[in-house]
DNA sequence: AACACGGGGCG
DNA sequence: CGCCCAGTGTT
């Protein structure tokens, strides 16, 4: 089934796409393992378009694995914020001084790689493909419609997983290994698209089994999801000399670890619900924050007050450098929009 | 195996 | 508005 890869590996000589991380297919340069680790943590769940603004400002920052590795955390936590899923700047931090420590150099191995924190089966493949040329079987959500369409298996997602990573294995080459890697990403991103996949422009379309059969926008099948609940919450904006109360959220859970607005715990809480972090005049704040997460909608009302005296916890944030420099993740920060802006 | 974990973009 | 995306870690 060498016919897969060859394939591929011309129309990706053709086609790649040129992005931030990547050297061009042919080139011979090799690329820098630093920056496909940080471009391969950051795309983990969210898409190229919402990583590049990022992956600029960090390497722009820290341009090698020790700078980053030297920083303070909440440098990086506020750098990250926007981004979402913060365990994984977490584990970005706790990776690089690890590397850092144990001399510096990335592991060049898939076993090595799967070591580091914040670096799973998929992460650790594609690092030793395409840092190290070494061959491993890639699969990401790309790789697995591409091979679910490709062979036709109609096992619904993700008890398909095993059977797609083995078809997977028997059509990735043993050469140009990062080449490959990233050419199935691009062909799943580009082409072979969850709805309306490009398959006259398919490099594999006479070989798609799922083309055949007219079954290819109905591939990969996956089992159905669990309704979203809606939580309400409420946010607190404590203002003071011009200047607004911040905490720093637990070190789990939601939000874990960034800065953040008092909140009243959005009836996730079995007690202390609805308690605001002082006593007084609350006013409501016109508008409601609308925020989807994984797993449940937040809809959340702010309260503000002008507080007199001193606050024993949190910090005292400049309110006009509010929006651009304390790091909030989207939902407070759309918060504070809605206090500052209406 | 199931769940927790953000955010934005698309039709 | 529902679905999806270069997944990982925990239980």
């Amino acid at each position: 089934m060498g016919e897969v890869g060859d394939r591929l590996l011309a129309w990706y000589d053709r086609h790649a796409r040129t992005l931030p991380w990547r050297t061009p297919p042919g080139s011979g340069e090799a690329p820098d393992p630093y920056r496909v680790w940080l471009s391969e943590i950051m795309l983990q769940q969210t898409t190229v378009a919402a990583v590049g603004p990022y992956f600029a400002k960090f390497t722009e920052r820290w341009p090698t694995l020790q700078a980053l590795a030297a920083e303070d955390d909440a440098e990086v936590l506020s750098a990250w914020a926007g981004l979402g899923y913060y365990a994984r700047a977490r584990n970005l931090i706790a990776c690089a001084r690890t590397v850092a420590d144990g001399g510096g150099a990335f592991p060049d191995t898939e076993e090595g790689l799967r070591e580091l924190p914040g670096v799973g089966a998929y992460t650790a493949a594609a690092i030793a493909a395409i840092a190290f040329d070494r061959r491993a079987v890639v699969v990401d959500a790309n790789v697995e419609r591409v091979v679910a369409r490709l062979f036709a298996i109609r096992e619904p997602l993700p008890a398909a997983k095993p059977s797609i990573r083995a078809a997977a294995d028997e059509i990735t080459p043993d050469r140009r290994a990062g080449d490959f890697a990233q050419a199935m990403m691009d062909l799943g991103s580009g082409i072979c698209t969850v709805r309306d996949p490009k398959c006259l422009l398919c490099p594999l379309s006479d070989l798609c089994v799922a083309r055949a059969e007219g079954i290819a926008e109905n591939l990969p099948a996956k089992t159905p999801k669990k309704a979203k609940p809606v939580r309400q919450g409420t946010a607190f904006w404590v203002e003071r000399d011009g200047h607004v109360l911040l905490v720093t959220r637990p070190g789990k859970g939601m939000l874990a670890g960034m800065r953040a607005l008092p909140d009243d715990g959005w009836s996730a809480r079995a007690d202390g619900d609805g308690e605001p972090p002082l006593d007084g005049d609350w006013q409501h704040v016109e508008g409601t924050v609308r925020h989807g997460f994984t797993h449940f909608t937040l809809e959340m009302q702010v309260r503000r007050l002008t507080a007199q005296g001193s606050h024993p916890k949190g910090e005292w944030w400049p309110i006009d450098r509010v929006e651009a420099e304390a790091g909030l993740p989207t939902l407070f920060l759309r918060a504070a929009q809605l206090v500052l802006r209406g």
